[in-house]
RNA sequence: GGGCCCGUAGCCUAGUUUGGACAAGGCGCCGGCCUUCGGAGCCGGAGACCCUGGGUUCAAAUCCCAGCGGGCCCGCCA
């Protein structure tokens, strides 16, 4: 026997099972929903019934007796799946789970379908696409937006294994102010070669270029506040000027040649700022010098990226190129429609979008979960100089998104909330309210430093490939403590994947509604809760079946008495449901949570009782069967994950 | 000022969507384990007014209301 779903079936038996007692005893009845849920311990069985509380309200008897007498019921019918049941507490119905019988259907389950166990696929599989990540080609990817990428990948790998086809998107934001920062300082050092990592070559240029022009730009509002006398203003001001000058100060001290050159270069323009956004008009438009500067600029960011991304195992299917929507004339299409809707109106020579009209008139909030009286800002569409801004350009975007797919999930951090209403707003604006149900913005929570705040813009990050750095390095002095024997090589490529897997799973762990404080204790741990721990339970189980070294032939599932086994049994065979309910609501966590869940369980096990040596041969067998089966589901969680299962580590 | 998110042992987290039985783990702390198959491990112990106050309910960490604390957003940035 093979099941997708084995604890599934044992729980579809067990609400059949009570819905018919139900229907015999009290035909009269209408039945509440029966929802069956885990109790809180062991001992009171593997699902539990609280519908007596709610039953005993319409028939006007204490809910211990209904159970009482339900649990009779249930008993006098045949089971196969089922044990026992019986009344508990204070009218609760507790079902028992025949052990032999879901240890059999578990196992077999498990090997029989090996990669492929727990990956119920959906009744109705879509096209979906996961735009995930979208770093600006500005600076290397830091620790706060890392989160995202690792998140954005183990959901769409968890949709893929749920039947669903889809698409990963990366989508390249190379249109706005701050490329054209980073081209116009690329420009001024004459478009040097990037030393090191390409990526953290171009990030410092845009800091300095960033920091230069900021300095100038404060100089020149606080001399027009000063004319003005514009006394709060200019007390602000200052502040922010006093911050960029010391933001300065570091950056001199460290890259001395290349802060004095930009600044050099820089100073030879009458206004850089002009420059700027000269320049990002000129790329708007698609002119041919603008287009090949910050073309070459970002590709030398994205080539980094790339690297990264190859490091920690994660490919997109398509890289879309915010310009090419803007050149291809989608953005202007998308913006010429939207003017002709009731909802655009021009103010101080911008073009503004009325989010709060479009909710209103389609009746929208509640369907939002937005309160009434609130107040939606509008949306500014266009810069006075003609041109657009980020949300403006992804409405566009979105649009074709929607066209290629059913289903569209924007990985974008909760910060954007608003702009992502917007977005959708627009969407209705436009007439395309059914694809918009369509749109889904998963938003996660912010990855923080304690002690400062992490401002990209400013150069103050902590680079992901750092971090990965310092993990692989850990996982390396770990393995060669461990396992002095093994070669140079061995050694690395171990250390690789135990140190790039820790700091996958110490940010895929965690609610992604959650925000995350980041430490080097979190993301360097390598003990309990940790994918270290994990991959080396994992090759653990494999350990046992390579000395093993046969399969388990005849295997007696009534053996497995002890109650760790039992907790293992379970924790197998309720897989397929943790993938669903993973798949279903968007929680990669809960998929890392199990794994660890059962690893420790294992490792309880594993200590207490011997599997190979284990007599009669029948145990020793169905042991085996439960060590094999435990290695699939470790391995198979770790893949939604995006972490690697080793063999030995 | 308005909106959204978060608040669970000293610290980090699960459970909150879908209300159910004595709130579950990890780190750290204390005390044990050279138990045959891999010690990145195992066993035991101490440690919680589930932010506060009301409300709904047979039943509230979970739902509702009002606060408090922290974060984020409300830009011709993205």
């Amino acid at each position: 026997m093979v099941s997708t779903n084995p604890f599934g079936e044992f729980r579809s038996e067990c609400e059949k099972l009570l819905r018919n007692a139900v229907n015999r005893l009290f035909p009269e009845v209408s039945l509440p929903k029966t929802v069956l849920e885990i109790p809180p311990s062991i001992e009171l069985g593997e699902l539990a019934s609280s519908l007596c509380f709610e039953l005993s309200k319409r028939i006007g008897e204490k809910p211990r007796s209904l159970a009482e007498k339900i649990a009779a019921e249930i008993s006098s019918t045949p089971f196969t799946l089922v044990e026992s049941v019986e009344a508990a507490g204070a009218g609760y119905v507790n079902f028992h789970v025949n052990l032999e019988k879901l240890a059999s259907l578990t196992f077999e389950s498990a090997e029989e379908l090996d990669e492929d166990y727990g990956f119920v696929k959906a009744e109705a599989p879509l096209k979906i696409i996961v735009e995930h990540t979208s770093v600006n080609p500005l600076h290397p990817i830091h620790i706060g937006q890392a989160r995202n990428p690792i998140l954005g990948d183990s959901l769409a790998q968890i949709l893929r294994k749920r039947g669903h086809t889809v698409s990963t998107h990366y989508y390249v934001d190379d249109v706005g102010r701050q490329t054209a920062i980073i081209a116009y300082g690329y420009e001024k050092l004459g478009r040097p070669k990037p030393e090191g990592k390409p990526d953290h070559f171009i990030g410092l240029i845009y800091t300095i270029t960033n920091c230069i022009i900021e300095i100038e730009r404060l100089k020149k509002e606080i001399k027009k506040a000063e004319e003005l006398s514009l006394r709060e203003d200019l007390a602000q001001l200052r502040r922010q000027l006093d911050d960029w000058v010391s933001v300065a100060a570091e950056l001199r001290e460290k890259h001395r040649n290349l802060f004095d050159k930009l600044l050099d270069e820089a100073r030879k323009d009458e206004n850089p700022e002009q420059a700027v956004n000269e320049l990002n008009r000129r790329y708007e438009e698609g002119e041919e010098t603008a287009k090949r500067l910050i073309r070459e600029v970002a590709d030398q960011c994205l080539e980094g990226f790339r690297k990264t991304f190859e490091r920690v195992g994660i490919r997109f299917d398509s890289w879309d190129w915010e310009s090419d929507f803007v050149w291809k004339s989608h953005v202007r299409k998308t913006l010429e429609k939207l003017k002709s809707t009731p909802y655009v109106f021009q103010s101080a020579g911008v073009l503004e979008f009325d989010a709060e009209k479009v909710a209103d008139d389609f009746e929208l909030k509640p369907k939002l979960g937005l309160r009434k009286d609130y107040e939606i800002p509008s949306l500014t569409l266009m810069r006075a100089d003609g041109t657009t801004l980020y949300t403006t350009r992804d409405i566009a975007y979105s649009i074709w998104k929607l066209e290629k797919a059913e289903k569209v999930i924007n990985v974008i951090g909760m910060e954007q909330t608003l702009a992502q209403l917007q977005l959708k707003l627009a969407l209705y604006a436009l007439g395309y309210g059914e694809q918009a149900e369509n749109l889904v913005h998963f938003a996660y929570n912010l990855v923080t430093l304690p002690g400062y705040k992490m401002a990209s813009r400013k150069g103050r990050y902590i680079a992901f490939d750092q971090v990965l750095d310092e993990a692989v390095e850990k996982a390396y002095a770990e393995v060669s403590k461990r396992s002095p024997h093994l070669s140079e090589e061995e050694k690395r490529a171990i250390a690789e994947f135990v140190g790039v897997g820790a700091v996958k799973y110490s940010l895929v762990e965690v609610d992604p509604a959650k925000p995350v404080v980041f430490t080097w204790e979190r993301v360097l741990n390598f003990e309990r809760n940790s994918a270290p721990y994990i991959q080396y339970t994992h090759a653990r189980a494999c350990s046992i079946m390579r000395k093993a070294a046969r399969k388990p032939e005849k295997p007696d599932y009534k053996l497995l008495a002890q109650p760790v086994e039992h907790e293992i049994i379970l924790m197998i065979s309720r897989f397929p449901e943790i993938f669903i309910e993973a798949a279903e609501n968007l929680k990669p966590n809960l998929i890392a949570e199990h794994a660890n869940l059962l690893a420790d369980k294992f490792n309880t096990f594993y200590n207490s009782l011997p599997v190979i040596k284990a007599q009669p041969p029948e145990l020793s067998d169905a042991r085996l069967s439960l060590v094999n089966a435990t290695r699939i589901v470790l391995r198979n969680a770790l893949t939604l994950i995006g972490v690697k299962a080793p063999e030995k580590m």
